[in-house]
RNA sequence: GGGCCCGUGGGGUAGCUUGGUAUCCUUCCAGCUUGGGGUGCUGGUAACCCGAGUUCAAAUCUCGGCGGGCCCA
């Protein structure tokens, strides 16, 4: 893991370094996609789609404009985002008769139409997503990934009958953060926002978090429960069973390519990022070594154990580029490719393959037992997620009054505002919120002395 | 929202104070050589963010814009 005070210009430099992005494109906050980011992130946007179709949502792709009349439905919500929505006035010359704005977030969007779509409770529960990119002027910093303009979305929205089944719905959420996350392995800590620091329009907001190795936390994912909150504006009502309308109840889930930034932060070393298998373009990498009078022998070899790892259904690559084999292991190293393999004369000689997995272990393995390379990659994995939630947890500090810490602290809190509030002033910290699940408290709130009903978990966030 | 620093080949830089010929490393291309952790040699391509101003002359000085990085609210 990357030192602390490193580690900003480490992140700057190795976003462009591994070809992720490109951030010469002029517009503030908007970066280039490249090829092998890319496709890390569709893949991990194939995870979630995963969980989606597992689930029952259906996917959906709404437009990227909505009318300032959909977007003013609901009053905080507007008051949450209007300082930071970009607005399409013009057509060619001529001004617009209604103005338009470039979606922050699709709700307003989608409720209008979920207005229409849905007409009894056997519509429900309608649990539809969509991946799309969102647009937000955010303040000045910008960093790839991270904090950016224009953002790579990923929004699950569903509706239902009560209250009860929207809160279903949102440990149904938990349970598909657990477990695509595991995926991707990325410890994290759940919590419960504070009401000064929900969601524009929400009931309720849950916040998922990562610590980075520069000790601030990073918000990976989000889940509210939005209660009637939008439907009654939107006006979402069905007729029940007993032929009388109710609106309904509903809740979102989103992420964003953070997630990206949150595996290249955490999984991160001076020698470039390392990626879960899961969601490397590139499982595997295959470097000849090859020496005067063996180029065609050992191409054929390499071809060979190619077609062997792609029949185990992982992407494999042979770097034929006329480099010296050295230099091919960093360019795969700064590139995070999990499991590399090298042959050579003296391996086809000895009948074996010789294997160097991201994280520094090197083995010998028989050139019949290739296939020994799946358990590799999968051990590998639990070696990234273990690490990383090592660090996690070394780095939750869990104390009874103010005390500068590196990391995530946690207070006994009264659960009044202005002592939340005064915590955060105090610690130069912004409060992630209560923990989920609940943990009981029995000590003193750290400010008021009153009290303490829950904990209150503080760090300084991106 | 307020403040500070910065912008020179693809990347990293020197030059800017004191205005005049743009330095070095790396990458890239060609050739030979080498090849089990950044091989060596030769040759080549390639740059002063944009606009305005001052001046005989601007990478250099002034103003504005755009972009990047950081600190504070």
């Amino acid at each position: 893991m990357i030192d602390r005070e490193k580690f900003d210009e480490w992140y700057n430099e190795i976003v462009e370094e591994a070809e992720l992005c490109d951030k010469r494109y002029p517009v503030k906050g908007m970066n280039i996609w490249k090829p092998y980011g890319w496709k890390i992130m569709q893949n991990i946007d194939a995870i979630i789609r995963e969980e989606m179709e597992r689930t029952g949502h259906d996917e959906v792709y709404f437009p990227l404009l909505i009318p300032e009349g959909y977007f003013k439905k609901e009053e905080e919500h507007i008051k949450g985002f209007s300082s930071e929505v970009y607005w399409v006035t013009h057509a060619g010359k001529n001004e617009l008769e209604e103005r338009l704005v470039l979606r922050p977030t699709s709700e307003t969007a989608l409720y209008s139409i979920f207005s229409l779509w849905i007409r009894s409770h056997a519509d429900l529960p309608l649990k539809t997503f969509q991946i799309v990119n969102t647009f937000r002027y955010e303040t000045k910093m910008t960093k790839a990934f991270i904090r950016v303009r224009e953002i790579h979305f990923f929004e699950a929205h569903t509706c239902h009958e009560d209250f009860e089944d929207a809160e279903r719905q949102i440990k149904e959420d938990l349970e598909i953060a657990e477990r695509f996350f595991k995926k991707l392995c990325l410890p994290y800590v759940t919590s419960k926002r504070p009401d000064w620091d929900k969601f524009a329009g929400a009931y309720y907001s849950i916040g998922l978090d990562v610590l980075m190795p520069s000790m601030k936390t990073l918000q990976v994912a989000s889940i509210h429960q939005y209660k009637q909150n939008f439907s009654i504006p939107f006006n979402i009502k069905y007729e029940g069973k007993d032929g009388k309308h109710y609106y309904c109840h509903q809740t979102t889930y989103g992420m964003s390519e953070r997630v990206l930034g949150a595996i290249i932060g955490v999984h991160g070393d001076e020698k470039g990022i390392k990626l879960p298998s899961s969601i490397a373009p590139i499982k595997v990498v295959i470097i000849p070594i090859i020496f005067k009078g063996w180029e065609e022998k050992i191409m054929e070899e390499c071809r060979k154990v190619k077609k062997e790892i792609e029949a185990m259904g992982l992407s494999c690559h042979i770097d034929d580029r006329d480099k010296t084999p050295g230099n091919k292991f960093y360019d795969w190293e700064l590139k995070g490719v999990p499991l590399r393999i090298e042959i050579g004369p003296k391996d086809i000689e000895n009948n074996v393959v010789r294997i160097a997995t991201r994280d520094g272990i090197k083995k010998r393995i028989a050139r019949e037992e290739i296939e020994k390379i799946k358990d590799e990659l999968k051990e590998y994995d639990e070696r990234l997620y273990q690490r990383a939630k090592e660090f996690l947890e070394k780095n939750i500090h869990v104390l009874n009054k103010l005390e500068d810490k590196e990391g995530i602290v946690e207070l006994p809190w009264c659960g009044k505002e202005e002592c939340g509030k005064k915590m955060e002033e105090e610690l130069e910290m912004k409060s992630l919120g209560t923990p989920l699940p609940e943990k009981e408290c029995n000590e003193k709130c750290a400010i008021c002395g009153g009290a303490a009903l829950t904990w209150l978990r503080l760090a300084k966030t991106y």
